[in-house]
DNA sequence: GATGTAAGCAAGTGGTGACTTGCATACATG
DNA sequence: CATGTATGCAAGTCACCACTTGCTTACATC
């Protein structure tokens, strides 16, 4: 692996634990094990320095679409939600530290919220899809379906390690439990070919592939 | 008022806007209009200064109890959730700075965690209360309702102002619609005393006002 | 063998931060 | 008037931090 590559992800790590103020160049140059005199060769500042590495460490991208057609939402949530929740726990500290440093380092912290952004719009358009998919179902507001549910993995991959004593579901079946409830909110609590409510059934079930 | 207090309140201010590195004794003597040396003579160390601070901050008071015996739950909720999420939105730098020094300084992080544990088991119990209220209603894990409602607030409350663009709902409207989704979600979503269990929309669509 | 490149190492610079010391000032109380 | 207390002010100490400079080592390639 080559000095560069080296040195960003250890910047990645010693800020996640110590923030930007803390990330001193002599901590970031010996996690990486690299002359401290090597950052500044290669990157000018620890500004610069960290501003790339974070940069560059949300392209560990979360890629796990929902699928275009809702076919069984409650076990299609699950697992979606199951990935989201575990990616987001596997980066709580530097989710944390990002949202620490708002204020004086917009710059720095607005790379904690890119995945964020893209989960909430695909969540509410597969909302959306599930809703037209099941048009006798109650209305409901697929926007705020999908931050409620977003905001509840987020609640508890965040909050879990900080007041374990609010969550009596183990972690492990929290994400069945927050999708189970939520599509009852949503009226769309049985698989999308099953109805709930009143009449077609038959037409949502037929009407197997728009096209994808 | 006393220099003590006026000490303690910059801190908090001071902290809230830079967090605990960011938090150098001078700035706070500046905030608070006395000199640094002062700050030593009272407190001894800026630890010590912030651990006070923080500890009798108001970050660790609410006070606006859910009624004991839930009547109109979709009102008293609203209600309720719209006084945390102002609690949370007007301390919301704080909480992120809190959060943000969870790793290195979990004795100032506690400090943000005693306002939403007890918001935790308060609502936890609120929903208990109205699931025994209702016997006819779904069974539903009253933890996990309130962690998913209380969850949707503090994404609200902390989200908002770092992903604007997420939320498609304005601020005012958001907890009225967060409780109305969860109160589905838990076949409540009619005043106490009706019911709405599978079969019965009739009566929920000609019931029109309860009261409100 | 000559040259270029990547990296280490030692030392230094200027700034800042926590905390101390010593002294001066103001005010209140006996 | 004398004494104590609360605060300000100036200066200093020691450590750390971002960043620089100058020199050296190791290796690869021509």
């Amino acid at each position: 692996m080559d000095t560069r590559s080296t040195i960003l992800e250890a910047a990645v790590q010693i800020f996640s634990q110590h923030g930007f103020r803390g990330s001193t160049t002599r901590r970031i140059a010996d996690a990486a094990a690299v002359n401290e005199v090597t950052i500044f060769r290669y990157f000018g500042s620890k500004d610069a320095l960290l501003q790339e590495a974070l940069a560059g460490s949300d392209v560990n991208e979360f890629v796990n679409p929902l699928p275009q057609d809702p076919a069984d939402p409650a076990e299609e949530l699950t697992m979606w939600c199951g990935t989201v929740i575990d990616h987001l726990r596997a980066r709580s500290p530097m989710i944390r530290k990002c949202m620490g440093e708002l204020e004086e380092r917009p710059e720095l912290a607005c790379h904690a919220t890119v995945v964020p952004v893209r989960l909430t719009s695909e969540l509410t358009s597969y909302f959306r899809r599930l809703s037209a998919k099941n048009p006798a179902s109650e209305e409901f507001d697929a926007n705020v379906a999908a931050n409620m549910l977003l905001g509840s993995l987020f609640h508890d991959a965040i909050g879990r390690d900080m007041m374990p004593e609010i969550f009596t579901t183990p972690a492990s079946e929290a994400p069945g439990k927050y999708v189970r409830m939520m599509l009852r909110a949503v009226g769309a609590s049985q698989p999308a070919g099953a109805k709930t409510s009143s009449i077609d059934q038959l037409s949502a079930g037929i009407q197997t592939t728009t096209n994808t």
